[in-house]
DNA sequence: CCCATATGAGACATTTATGTATCATATGGC
DNA sequence: GCCATATGATACATAAATGTCTCATATGGG
């Protein structure tokens, strides 16, 4: 039993227990390469309240520190779509449980647009999701949800923008976090305009 | 007489005139750094087909540099917007006027949202230009044409990013640069659900 | 043709960020 | 209490971008 009580303190890092400082570290530069793609990696051990040595250690190079961010992110956009899609339901629903799931995770979505990364697998797995993203709009057109007529890209691009600005104006304190996903699915069919 | 082909020459360069060469920068400098904000100077300098001792020249710092293309952008969607808005109208005809006026500026408006600045004169303009949107959706709203019940950042928000997405698919050659405008105020008003 | 001015190219110093190494210390299991 | 490991602080080396300077050259007006 000790040994399991071991295994589970940190001899098996390798990638199922997460140590603390490491997510500390990818926290931190979601937010501080988030704002600024160009800031240094002083800034971001700071901000993970961890010394710039110490970032070193687990991300020796700059470029290992992105790629994991970026992984970091893949990940929890992909576990959030996944809870969306596994309910059934219309296309119409599993929108907006993705709306409700993804939103908080605006930042996530916002730093993957700014970083171009050049490992093969992180660029098929954003393919991958950009797809998915592309067979649910076509579904809300089957079912007459969005106008036919509206090109794909049209769509897609309006749904990434509208999780960026619910995310921006929930974090800012302007618009509740449970009525983010609502406004946003009413915006995106309805428009602004006086129904 | 000769004097008015010397000024006309540049003698007068302060502000009046714009060397082509100064133009090119910013030209680039757009381009560049709206792409990548970290981007180097030579990589600005090498775009605009110009030297780098050149380029600093006529921008010292690259402070300067930014400045100069932040008050470039200022300048060129303030001419957009004041064109869109001399025209009497509904506020309705007001916002496609300007939406045709700006969306070809789109990497400027985005250049824009890119930078920080600290000159106190750009800020006092930015500050202008968004009090100028938010008085328009307060028209819009009189005139019955948003409903009023939304927040005045929801739909500026959406309005910016309607924008920005505008120019893109036009850039990508997916939207016909005519249809953009109409396109984007039937989305705004309407949404993108079947009517 | 001559001259003033602007440019391009290159050398150079300076700054900043990055990456590496070392050492003292603290933490946590045993 | 002891020891292994991880951390923080510091110093150092390297790389890259920035900013400055000089010189040869071209361009355009007189």
């Amino acid at each position: 039993m000790e040994m399991l009580s071991v295994r589970a303190a940190g001899v098996m890092t390798g990638k199922a227990l997460r140590p603390p400082m490491r997510e500390a570290i990818l926290d931190a530069a979601i937010t501080v390469l988030g704002q600024n793609p160009g800031a240094s990696l002083a800034e971001v051990a700071a901000r993970a309240g961890v010394g710039r040595a110490s970032l070193h250690r687990h991300f020796p190079k700059r470029s290992d520190l992105i790629d994991a961010v970026v992984r970091q992110c893949l990940d929890e956009t992909a576990a959030a779509t996944e809870a969306g899609v596994r309910g059934a339901g219309s296309a119409r629903e599993t929108l907006l449980r993705t709306l409700e799931a993804v939103i908080p995770l605006g930042d996530r979505f916002h730093f993957l647009m700014s970083v171009t990364s050049d490992a093969p697998d992180v660029t098929a797995r954003y393919q991958a999701d950009l797809e998915w993203l592309a067979q649910l709009v076509d579904r809300l057109k089957e079912e007459g949800v969005i106008a036919s007529e509206t090109p794909r890209a049209w769509v897609a691009a309006n749904i990434d923008a509208q999780i960026w600005i619910a995310w921006t104006e929930v974090a800012a304190g302007r618009l509740a976090p449970a009525d983010a996903a609502g406004l946003v699915l009413r915006t995106l069919l309805e428009g602004l305009g006086r129904r």
